[in-house]
DNA sequence: GGGTCAACCAAGCAAGCGCTAGTGTAAACG
DNA sequence: CGTTTACACTAGCGCTTGCTTGGTTGACCC
């Protein structure tokens, strides 16, 4: 067994197991159905990943540190001004949730599905992506771009975001500029 | 079989079943769990209802018309400004996500196990239910109390509201009262 | 050219699954 | 009184589940 090992077979893997995790969901996909999306038999996948488990924390992992990557990424390159760097991680987050969807609706959907020691892990993984949101809020609280409570505030836009997974049309007119663009319109305040 | 029955024994069953939906989910959720936690066996829950799944379409339809309900009540008791009909919304909102909440967590996790036929009757449900924040919105909009796309305003909005049963702590400091103060501050925007 | 090793396969086990069939019983009804 | 109705039981069928076992293959290595 491969165990912790991190092959390019297995990250190809994980990327399919993450495309039938979001059509089935992790309970109803069997490891049979995974085996064969991956063109081998069901056995050869334990030699892969330790349990069915492992795949799981597998895809939310891959999925979680991209955003991070990205995310940091952005506010390196963004500009300076709280509005700039609000707006870069909007788009940042947006992004990911386009080019790396399915990991990302199985991280929102699965999440509770992880056993303790992988949650405990993840957890860790989606802090620091947190951590540079609350960051970027209270840049802007402090320039008086916003008001209101730090930890309610970022809760909220968190949860806009994240919730356009369930509603998000790539193939639709609004581009994720669009969508970022509308909603730090709407928390932010510039006098009428 | 009770089939369509509505009985308040299996009112009360069906508050049961959420709670264990929302603990271990329902495909993980067997129905010898369900008739132990309702002190019966397993073969005695086919006389309430048909099939498992019929449990959860029971579960979800309990928790949207008690939305629909507190939703419709409080507008109509509410004041008649936008700024007031949206505060009246938040909070219905909030406190449906309380007092039914683990109905609501079921439906927004295991929407997707639903058969399309109870889909597609839910789906009204949850229509009618949107459809009153547009509404809102509409007004708000109207009134300058907000700018931007109607569409995506209210979905980001939702959003927000519903992200809330994933991180808002009942005991906590926090009433439902101080998050729709807080929800309805960040989107509206008065001269600064 | 023998040894190593990742990758795969065939076969199947033990456990658990949703659900059914057939029966019992006590209260409600005419 | 006899019949119906609601609710529960026991027993188990047929199937699927995650995972294990023991063995095969072909590419690479000193």
């Amino acid at each position: 067994m491969n165990v912790i090992n991190e092959s390019p077979r297995r990250k190809e893997l994980t990327r399919q197991a993450a495309q039938l995790f979001v059509q089935e969901g992790f309970d109803r996909t069997t490891v049979r159905m995974l085996a064969q999306e991956m063109g081998i038999k069901s056995g050869s996948l334990f030699h892969h990943f330790r349990d069915k488990q492992e795949i799981l924390a597998a895809v939310i992992e891959e999925g979680t540190q991209n955003a991070l990557v990205i995310a940091r990424e952005a506010l390196d390159r963004g500009g300076s001004g709280a509005d700039a760097r609000l707006h870069a991680m909007a788009r940042a987050h947006l992004e990911t949730l386009l080019t790396d969807r399915n990991a990302h609706v199985v991280a929102l959907y699965e999440w509770r599905r992880l056993d303790p020691e992988a949650r405990a892990h993840l957890s860790h993984l989606r802090d620091a992506y947190e951590a540079l949101w609350e960051q970027v809020i209270d840049e802007a609280l402090a320039e008086g771009l916003i008001h209101g409570d730090r930890f309610l505030v970022s809760r909220l836009v968190m949860g806009a975001l994240n919730w356009t997974v369930r509603w998000y049309d790539p193939e639709g007119p609004r581009t994720p500029d669009d969508l970022a663009d509308e909603l730090v319109a709407m928390i932010t305040r510039r006098p009428a």
